[in-house]
This record gives C-alpha cells, sequence and structure tokens, in this order.
DNA sequence: ATCCATTTTGGAGCAGCGCTCCAAACGGTG
DNA sequence: CACCGTTTGGAGCGCTGCTCCAAAATGGAT
C-alpha cells in the first residue's frame, strides 16, 4: 500500500544511484566552488539529495574523502607528465603539474602538504624518483634528492593553498595585499622584506616556482 | 589545581589577572602537551580557571592566537641565531632552527606554512634575505632564492607538524609505520618508493633536511 | 509471485567546536 | 560614598563530524 504512495512521492527510484565515485566528484565540485570549508557533510548531502547516512555507508569519514578527491585531481594532473623523456624536463613538468593542480585547486594543495603518505603524494615521489635515477644520480643520494625536490614541491603546494584561503578568488590581489602590509613595515628591522615588497605585485609565481626547481636541480648537479 | 595567591600582595592586581600573554602562555603549554586539536577555547578556559569571554576580551580569535604562539615560539629559537656571521652557516643555522623549533612544536610548523605571511615568517625571511645579500647573491636573484629557501623550509616544517599528527609522541614509530607501508606496494607501480622504505627507519630527517638546504645553496652558489 | 537476507538510504540526535552577548564584579577617581 | 569604564564568567547560538537506527530497495531462492 506504501509502495506505490512512496513511488510516487518520493520522486522516482534512484536511477542516479550513490557511489563512492559520485561522492567525491560532487565533493570536488563544492571545493572548486567553495574551498575547503565549503565541503561539509551537510553540503554534500544537499547536492546529492541524500542523507548523511548514506554517505557514511560509501565512505568512511571526511579525511578519507579529501583524500580521496585529492588523489583524483592529482592523478589527472600526472597523466600528461609519464612521456616525457629527458630526465630534467620530466623532473619540471611533474613539478609544474602539481603547481599547476594546486593552483587551480588549492584545497588539493592543502591536503598534499598536510598528509604526504596518501596515494598522491606517492605517485608524485615515485615519478620523481625514477626520474632522478634516470639523471643518474647515485642510489645513496636518491632518497635525500627526492626528499629535497619533493619538500619544496610541498612546501609551494602548501602556499598556493594558503594565498587562495586569504583570497578566493583573486589570485592577485593577495599579492597586492601582502605588498602592502610588507611595505608598512619598520625600515630598520624589515629592509629586505620591504625591497622585496616592491617586486612582489610584478612577480609570477609560476615562473618563480620553476626557478627554485632548476635551483635545486642544479645543486642535484653537484653531487653527481 | 590552582592556588590563589591573590591576598598576600598588597594592593596589587590579583597575581592571577588575566592577560594577552598569559593566554598565549598558556596556549603554548596545551599546543605542547596535547598538539594542534588539543587547543580549544574551553580547554583554555578549564587551565586558566575562567570563561570564555574573559579571553575574547584579550584575544581577537583562535587563529590570532595560534598566530602568536607560533611569533613566540620562532622568535625564540632565532634569536641563538643572529650571531653568526658567515652567510652560508647562518643560512644553515637559520634552517635549522626553524626546523628544530617545528620538531618539538609541531602545531608552530603547522601554522606556519598555513599563514606564512604572519610575524613569525616574516622574522624567517628578513633573515635568510639579509644573509642572501650578504652571500652575493645579485639583486634580482635575492627574491628567488629566499623564495627557494623560504618554500622549502615551509614544506618540511609542514612535514614535520604532519608527522607529529600522525604519532604524537613516538618520533620513530612514524617512519616504521610509513615503512611498513611502503614496502607492500605493488612493485612493479612503486619499485622506487619500496626502495626507499628500506632506507627509512634508518634515516636521520634532521641530517636530510640540511642536505636540502646544501642542495639548494650548492644551486645558489652556480649562479652567483 | 512470495519470501527473506542483505544492502542501501535518509535523518534524528549527540557531543563538540568557535564565538557572541550580557549581567555581574572589580578598581580607580571624584 | 557614588560613579563608570574595564574585566570577568558563563549561558547560549549556530555550526561541525559522526553514530545509530528504522525504513526502503534489491537480489536471489523457493
Amino acid at each position: 500500500m506504501e509502495l506505490m504512495a512512496t513511488r510516487t512521492k518520493r520522486g522516482e527510484r534512484r536511477a542516479d544511484a550513490l557511489s563512492r565515485e559520485r561522492i567525491v566528484e560532487a565533493a570536488i565540485e563544492i571545493l572548486d566552488a567553495g574551498g575547503e570549508s565549503a565541503l561539509t557533510i551537510r553540503a554534500l548531502t544537499a547536492r546529492l539529495a541524500t542523507g548523511t547516512g548514506a554517505i557514511y555507508h560509501h565512505v568512511a569519514n571526511m579525511n578519507e574523502l579529501l583524500a580521496a578527491a585529492t588523489d583524483d585531481v592529482i592523478a589527472n594532473a600526472m597523466t600528461d607528465v609519464v612521456s616525457v623523456a629527458d630526465p630534467r624536463k620530466a623532473i619540471r613538468a611533474i613539478a609544474l603539474a602539481v603547481f599547476d593542480a594546486t593552483d587551480s585547486h588549492p584545497w588539493a594543495g592543502s591536503q598534499l602538504s598536510r598528509e604526504p603518505w596518501q596515494p598522491a603524494f606517492l605517485q608524485i615521489a615515485e615519478s620523481l624518483g625514477r626520474h632522478l635515477q634516470a639523471l643518474g644520480v647515485p642510489q645513496r643520494a636518491q632518497f635525500d634528492c627526492g626528499s629535497a625536490l619533493g619538500n619544496y614541491i610541498l612546501g609551494v603546494a602548501g602556499q598556493n593553498a594558503a594565498r587562495a584561503r586569504l583570497h578566493p578568488h583573486d589570485r592577485s590581489a593577495v599579492l597586492e595585499d601582502i605588498a602592502a602590509r610588507w611595505a608598512q613595515l619598520d625600515p630598520d628591522k624589515y629592509p629586505i622584506m620591504r625591497q622585496v615588497a616592491a617586486q612582489l605585485p610584478e612577480h609570477d609565481d609560476r615562473t618563480q616556482f620553476l626557478v627554485g626547481i632548476d635551483l635545486i636541480l642544479a645543486g642535484i648537479t653537484t653531487v653527481l
């Protein structure tokens, strides 16, 4: 008796069945639209028109969901990169892929630097390691060199996330903001930062990031 | 429990009077004892035997409190460092000071990498900049080199925090933990990470961190 | 077609969070 | 003494992640 009633009442049967993938997909959309703080279980239930129990049946907890979303984004970013042959170019390409991914998905950068043992970072580290090997870095030094590159990349990813947290949508506004603050610092205590403040507005994060990569690569070359 | 010695001193304010400093001090104690997640307004009110209103009268919000605590810890760590003359040694000393500070106060590393425009990071960046200048790095390259060093240091600080989050008290247990996980990875997909897993337990973060700094310094030398 | 075991769903409710707001207590000044 | 700005403690709001459970859908076996 209630069978017919509920079928007509509650829309139609779920052709759009819930699944882990659909949940992760929705999570990414929410994250991209509103940043880390926008992803709440309740926002998910609203977007997927379901309840909290249904979601927790497919996903263990919020953290796992964030990790899955990050893994998705990073895996996507890394696919374009596998084909590069020259080790130096490949390392640059990997780094840039992560940079671009964490630039357009700052929440991924945050998660990446917060929980680096997750599959997302494993992918990055493995790729870096292979190309370091191909570059001729001796066994003993591979770990150290990979760690240096990895930590630098993770650091920048975290900074991308921090910047986005400060000004979610206007990218250059952040630089102007910080430049304005630093320009008003005590000239005796912070001469360098005031000088840097002048260069901030006209500087490009992406190319500066690459300069850092090249700096480390140059350092690695000296230990070959 | 707290003992009240307010009456003993004549004519003075309550000995246990609330103040921004006392609050920050208590916050640091809570953070050191229980990590980032332990610092809640309610935990503060309990420790200081007061109410939330009293605390918010001295401190704007949680974030400002974390920033103040971090600034405190970093400022302390940097005092030992100002005297080093040789630029290379000074940069190493700064980096190590930050590493050690974020190693014994992982929450500070987390805050540092999450909000790098706060005074704590300003101090670090300014010091790095000065010594880069002393090293003879040309004007144009100072910003890039400082950024590379800063991002690397921030990245490692974030990793220290992440490791502490995973295993709050047992430092080496984290490495064994991760090594065990990585050792079970698919050998075809992650050959390098398995190889790294073997080196993990016997490796020292601190010296590896320094190797990274030296790598960047070596790279900087090539652009002099 | 009917029954049942299993999976999947939706939501009420809990404990905890940061924070606001306000009445009361305090302390210096006339 | 009265006055008034400062400081205090706590009730309460809206939000969070998450648990738990009853109900609904599903997929055989009969």
